[in-house]
DNA sequence: GTGAAAGCGCTAACAA
DNA sequence: TTGTTAGCGCTTTCAC
């Protein structure tokens, strides 16, 4: 069922039938009534394409995941980011398209999204410090939101982040108020913004306390569960001054982690404490009876809100400024973290 | 750029232009060349939407993830699922269209991608043990692969599916063969096929060691973190026979069981197993010192690959039978797997 | 308040 | 081997 079809059933020209089903002002309430019914009756659905092509807009929001970043695709994170992205277009009429580009064809993903008209916009995920994309989607005119930030650049363009360096600069402290001294950092890719902020918080954090961050407590690589294992258990066989603490980027890595203390045949709480930071989540310890995890959750979900919401009021006006927002993470503290207590 | 203004430049008929860039046999190889190189000179893109409307065909694939199972969405098997049909839709020249849909409009997303022309097939994810989609894609006439399973159905359709039962039945027995007498299982949503199923794999092999599977052990909830931390929490305070090992759907769920058995002041393999599923996974004892977790990520992958090759083909020739594929879970045991130690 | 006609950018008969 | 023409399904002037 198409609109002439259903214009033919209802006598009525395609031009009302349209004015009537997208809401125009100048149709009568009957004819408006008579079509709306007649419409539904038939299940008929405009053709996206052919509105798409008539009007120039697609109603299409394209999310672009690097592939480089390949194990990113099955962080938790990126589920909620767009789950909630995705509330807010169905809400508005946006459809969302997901691409996960190798960075090879980095350009030609976008200048494809733009030249060949598939989408209005694209939220951008995991920036580098350097990225040329900022540049690139800036030549090329099409709007865009970053989830996260780019360091090295010059340009204005609108992002949504949370203050990582902030966030890991309390979390360390945390630790170090807690009696830690060897506090490892199980980080993300460097060349990633968000890790790079990350481990600057950590240092400052250890700097502030007199401390020198120690080249062996540190490692940087794809946030995976065995990258977690490998780290941890390759810090905790050091011969001297083992890590009494790990702070760690991610739940995912957070679980390779636990396992090496584990078989390291230490406890949790005890021996040793696990600090998780998620992205734009709380903190929490990993042996507290209550974390706000599902808070945790949502507020990424959250983080995915906004920057849909961005994003569209960029679309629709084209004349603004870049948007930022920086969400600070929260600290949050369960009952039951005690004093460190020396292993052995 | 479009075609008309490339033509022109190139005093061709769009048409000729337009065969020269698709491919076709008939323009000669002189004429290819100069339209090749003009159309990359201009970085000349063809308009998707135009071209998809004159030939009927969207070049897009939709993915459709129920609202109902929010937290499956976080859920990292989404993800690489997801990562591994993207990478077969790429290489044929497809799009991704992600929707998260409440289960209220289900009907209505479904109708829209046929009717609104927006996809030319779905990927159904977290089907139900009975579940309407089915008998309502056959109806439209939409194109559709299920990830996973109905079980209460007659009709016929094209899935891919591990094989649930018999996965959870082995690691049943696994614990089993191990001295444990107390298994718990941690499931998922039991309209859920998948976790139906493999609650009844768990039984089985409890069944089949003459034992009786106790209410008390199973917990069916959404694969949250905190779900794993309250149901663990709340079995592990029972007063007589509290679990000595757990089964759990999820690596997310892990995550909180583990967390409780920190909690409980637990030590991993001696005091206490657990075992975790990650869906077409194979499972991996998490005190190992080498799970094959790796592999374990990228056979989800490999899962969302073949579904997607299974959606192309069947789109590509819709005359086919409906094809199925079962996947067998491995078993893969760490070596340092020694007998069950009871505790205290 | 309604309709006729042109056009969005492409493809695909059919001609030449 | 190339071009002409019609049309995909919708929106949008412009005229009535």
């Amino acid at each position: 069922m198409n609109l002439k079809e259903l214009s033919a059933l209802l006598n009525l020209s395609q031009t009302t039938v349209s004015r009537a089903l997208n809401g125009y002002p100048e149709v009568s309430k009957s004819t408006r009534q008579r079509v709306l019914q007649m419409a539904q009756k038939h299940h008929y659905r405009p053709n996206a394409r052919a509105s798409s092509l008539a009007t120039g807009r697609t109603m299409t929001i394209g999310h672009v995941i690097p592939q480089h970043s390949s194990h990113d695709v099955g962080n938790p994170v990126f589920g909620e980011f767009i789950a909630g992205a995705s509330q807010v277009y169905s809400a508005n009429g946006y459809e969302l398209l997901l691409t996960i580009a190798e960075q090879l064809n980095e350009e030609d993903t976008y200048r494809n999204m733009a030249a060949g008209a598939t989408v209005d916009g694209v939220i951008v995920h995991s920036p580098r410090r350097q990225d040329p994309r900022v540049q690139l989607l800036q030549e090329i005119g099409l709007p865009f939101v970053i989830h996260g930030r780019v360091a090295e650049t010059t340009l204005e363009y609108s992002w949504i982040d949370t203050n990582n360096r902030r966030a890991f600069r309390q979390a360390t402290k945390l630790l170090l108020d807690l009696g830690h001294r060897q506090i490892a950092l199980i980080n993300g890719p460097e060349e990633l913004t968000y890790a790079w902020l990350r481990r600057q918080g950590y240092e400052q954090a250890l700097h502030d306390a007199g401390l020198t961050p120690h080249p062996d407590r540190l490692s940087s690589d794809e946030l995976t569960e065995t990258h977690g294992y490998r780290a941890a258990s390759a810090m905790l066989a050091a011969h001297q001054q083992p890590p009494s603490a790990f702070l760690v980027s991610s739940y995912v890595v957070a679980l390779g982690v636990r396992r090496a203390i584990a078989h390291a045949g230490l406890r949790m709480g005890e021996d040793i404490s696990v600090i998780i930071h998620d992205d734009e989540l709380s903190f929490f310890q990993n042996n507290d009876p209550e974390p706000q995890f599902t808070a945790t959750r949502s507020s990424v979900r959250e983080a995915g809100k906004l920057a849909a919401q961005m994003l569209l009021d960029t679309i629709d006006d084209l004349a603004g400024a870049p948007r930022t927002t920086m969400l600070e993470a929260q600290l949050t503290i369960g009952k039951s973290t005690g004093p460190f207590r020396q292993s052995a």
